[in-house]
DNA sequence: GCAAAAGTGTTAAAGCTACACCCATGT
DNA sequence: ACATGGGTGTAGCTTTAACACTTTTGC
């Protein structure tokens, strides 16, 4: 219930048919706006490791799979473990099985996550005096040395996010129901890196049939601007003959 | 050595150390040029269950994960020990791991992959008397019905497939080393489903930078056509940090 | 009024698509 | 010679990108 790290090892042998640990581990991102920042940056929520092998270095949020538990279950149960939180987003990113990749075999079925920055400030603190002063956020952009091969999934995680926002619509994710424009551009500029024009950008987006004005407006600086939705009929995110699965 | 079936279950139960039963399947990929067909289609091997789970029923090529092996190198073996042969291509697709998928516990790790058509059909011959009476090769276009869930992950497959055609190199898995434009073509006809424009194709292929023009050209029918090698410094298929690893 | 973001318009460059046309070879 | 695939040219359309410009609010 409480346990927080992924890959915990245990020094029991596998047993004589060929059974193997399988830890499942999610990379959460959502934005966060640094104090000086100007415009956000992507950060994820790791956990210090209280044991060995690894104690006291950071990594993903995971625990061991249950035996009558799917893939995609076991993901949502140790990311709320660890965060407290259910993801606005989550997938399948890779199976991770070198046998190297720790002291001894486990397979990790590792996920990637999104989640809206509004909720992630407030839902780690929210969890109070569990065992969440464990979990802390980093910029993904300057992680320090994590602990297994943990570096190299995120690293493969953030490709996956700059791949994937570019031809699907993630960035819902990482937004609440409702956004301006502008809003959905910063999404896109923080994950990509770069500034993206904004009358090219609206265009972009205005012609994909993804979205919905509303009548509403945000207002409160200079000239208010239209509250959009998105189209609900579109699926989130291209998985193909995966979308309905597992 | 001549485990040819995927998915295999045995009614012993998993360990008190939640350990899962691994299995590595592998979607095998080539082109096969029917009887009357002007295009070639894609063809995949399938093997005969010999046993209980749906005995009788085919499936694709796989078997259990070994304690001291890694998961691509699993792949490679159980794919070489029912094909006899190495993919020119492999890469992982996905992990199942949904409870009811099979009466027992089974996450699999499903890799696909390419294999040259002219080695492909020598190759299943080739390797004799093995139990590779048991494997067939299928037209990916009209399926039986499979075992377990693998009609699913055979469309996937095919749709991780047609995907990457279109922004990767993986076609060149299945040509030779040196091969006409119109054969590339061909490939991706085959794999896309629908004619293309040769003018077009040729020029965009060539301006992709990834073709090397030989001075070799293919002679037998008509003007003799060019011979192209693929330029080695660009990577097979975009994996992004990926490309190295596991 | 002025700054700044919202939103519209315009134009050049690049890419895609369809299709006409010439070239070189086997029969 | 002629049929056929190899290979080139080109015109029309769509998409992308850069940037000028107008609109509407807060201060």
């Amino acid at each position: 219930m409480t346990r927080t790290a992924v890959d915990d090892h245990v020094s029991a042998a596998v047993d004589a048919t060929n059974a193997t640990r399988i830890a499942v581990s999610t990379v959460i991102f959502t934005l966060r706006r640094l104090p000086g920042g100007d415009t956000p940056v992507v950060a994820l929520p790791l956990v210090r490791r209280t044991r060995d092998p690894h104690e006291g270095q950071w990594s993903l949020p995971g625990g061991w799979l249950d035996v009558a538990e799917g893939l995609d279950a076991a993901a949502s149960r140790t990311l709320a473990e660890t965060t407290g939180l259910a993801p606005s987003y989550l997938e399948q990113l890779y199976a991770f099985g070198a046998v190297d990749r720790s002291p001894t075999r486990v397979v990790s079925i590792v996920y990637w996550a999104l989640i809206r920055p509004e909720i992630a400030s407030s839902g780690v603190g929210r969890s109070g005096a569990d065992a969440l002063e464990n979990v802390q956020w980093f910029d993904a952009a300057s992680l320090p040395r994590l602990a297994f091969d943990h570096n190299e999934i995120v690293e493969y995680a953030l490709w996956r996010l700059r791949n994937k926002v570019g031809y699907s619509r993630i960035a819902h994710g990482l937004l609440a129901d409702m956004f301006t424009l502008a809003e959905l551009r910063e999404v896109y500029e923080s994950i990509l890196g770069r500034r993206l024009d904004p009358a090219n950008f609206r265009r972009q987006v205005e012609n994909s049939g993804n979205l919905i004005p509303t009548e509403l407006f945000r207002t409160g600086s200079h000239r208010p601007a239209r509250l959009y939705r998105y189209n609900q009929d579109v699926e989130l995110a291209d998985r193909g003959p995966l979308d309905a699965r597992d």
